[in-house]
DNA sequence: TGGTATGTATCAGCGCTGCTAATGGTGTAG
DNA sequence: CTACACCATTAGCAGCGCTGATACATACCA
């Protein structure tokens, strides 16, 4: 059963003529009139009295006639109401960061955006790297921003920025008087590490192990703002993104160092589900996140 | 938008599996997955998250959800409420008679009926010839009982049976005596005739005029009861069907005298619009009524 | 990490449904 | 009774939706 025949089946009965009814529907009237005899058949029971003129219909047609009339208004309210959540839904854009990431470069961009697009809404949460790996497969965000985002088949990574890294100390540390401290320097320095888990530590051994230092750890931390407090505290020193220190340096409560291995630097990326396309209010983002990334980056080069 | 495709769609999100809500409802697999990529389509919104399993259904998808079921539960309402009127209105047999038909013949074959029907229900009313034949043209009744049924091609005409007819007169008068009245012996009798618009009159007035008789009508009635009143009062006579005075008769308040023309008789027959066949209730009860109308007419044939 | 199993998407082909256009039948008005 | 408006009917056709086969994706397992 056609919902579009008890469309016609009501015009039919609310203009008392299966011509005007037809018309209404951009359809013929021989339409009109098999698709009412179809009805019947259908209901098993006569629901127009086409003996008189205009015709009669019968209570059954009556019954009928109301019926219809509140299904197709609940069918046209159900498709407002869809159409109002995707709008509200698409109008959302819900992205997962980790922390060194969200706090310090994706709050300058949502800003940005709620003022380019009042409709639109940016939805942020930060979390432990795995966390927003997890959040986008299970489709809990659209997009997650993360360093090292990793090369799962089922997702597609756009690399946003290459960070460099610097040695970062306390500004007594001896390291701080210094321009360059080179990966021998380390041999035994005291050295607040990240988490095991993180690609960054991987990252960060490999190359300290490709020029044999061997640092003494002596604190693991899986997110860079304990590291940070760490260092003040502890008087030890790590290898961190440049500009997350940028600035606890400007105010002399930490000292970042150029590190001498320029390879060494973190890559930081959007991650979101292959297989489900981003709205365009997502996409949207993503190229402002994009735009947002190159500007700094440009600057900080220069500072250089 | 087929409402089956809505059902399949409530079977698919309740059965949280495509290949199962096809199952459900007969069709295959692929049937399924293409009814709802049709519906997405359809509503502009991604209804199921295909990419989890089990899948996952969207805020758009469970909204939708919720309103099919209404709807759809609404139409299986809706097709009952219709055979319920249904049923309530086939089992009804609204018939319309004349006075003398009705009041007389009609009474006991309904009792019958309802014994043997209980279930069906007989509404009677006793009206104007001309306004039988208007309430069986305009629908408002099924059935039609009346003398002189026209022969009008909108309608069917069941023969009942044929009514001799007799000279009434007062058990004073001098008929009253006789075995049997020719045309002659009407001449300039005060007679009390039916009104000149019934096919009845018209009769009559042929049979007379044939035997060159001219009554002297005093008087003219559009129906049986009043013209029998009549003649008591005016002491005239009439010509009536003979089984309309038999009661009268039986109790010496009239005296009914065989009529010297076989050939009057009144023909009473069962009306219906050709357009529209008769329910089945409607049929039983116009077979009950032959069935009445041939026993008595064989007893009355005895009693001759 | 690869292999298997389950489940869904996709595709071509086809039968059926519902449409159109033309014509026939019926009720109503003048 | 004729003319008109309206609906029913018919044949033919186009498009839709179904089937069966196949490709693909996900989840689970070792």
């Amino acid at each position: 059963m056609h919902l579009e025949t008890l469309r016609l089946y009501c015009d039919v009965v609310r203009l008392r003529s299966f011509s005007k009814g037809a018309e209404q529907n951009f359809v013929s009237q021989s339409a009109a009139s098999q698709a009412v005899q179809q009805l019947e058949t259908q209901v098993g029971a006569t629901l127009i009295d086409r003996t008189k003129r205009p015709f009669a219909v019968s209570p059954q047609g009556k019954a009928l006639y109301e019926a219809c009339r509140s299904m197709l208004e609940a069918w046209e309210k159900a498709k407002v109401e869809v159409a109002a959540v995707k709008a509200r839904l698409d109008g959302t854009v819900r992205v997962a960061a980790i922390y060194s990431v969200g706090l310090h470069d994706v709050s300058r961009p949502m800003q940005q955006f709620a003022s380019l697009y009042p409709e639109a809404h940016v939805q942020l949460e930060c979390l432990h790297p795995h966390k927003v790996v997890e959040a986008v497969t299970n489709g809990d965000v659209d997009l997650g921003i993360m360093s090292y985002p990793p090369a799962d088949r089922s997702l597609t990574v756009v690399p946003l920025r290459v960070e460099p890294m610097a040695v970062v100390c306390h500004p007594n540390h001896r390291f701080a008087r210094r321009r360059l401290v080179m990966p021998a320097d380390l041999n035994g320095e005291r050295f607040i590490a990240f988490d095991r888990a993180l690609p960054i530590r991987k990252a960060i051994d490999r190359v300290l192990r490709q020029h044999g230092t061997r640092a003494n750890i002596v604190m693991e931390f899986d997110n860079i703002e304990t590291i940070k407090q760490a260092i003040i505290i502890a008087a030890g020193v790590s290898i961190l993104p440049r500009h997350t220190v940028q600035k606890e340096a400007g105010i002399r409560t930490l000292a970042a160092v150029t590190f001498g291995v320029p390879d060494l630097a973190r890559p930081v990326g959007i991650i979101y589900r292959r297989q489900k396309p981003l709205t365009p209010t997502a996409s949207r983002f993503v190229e402002m996140l994009k735009e947002a990334s190159a500007a700094p980056a440009q600057v900080a080069a220069g500072e250089r």
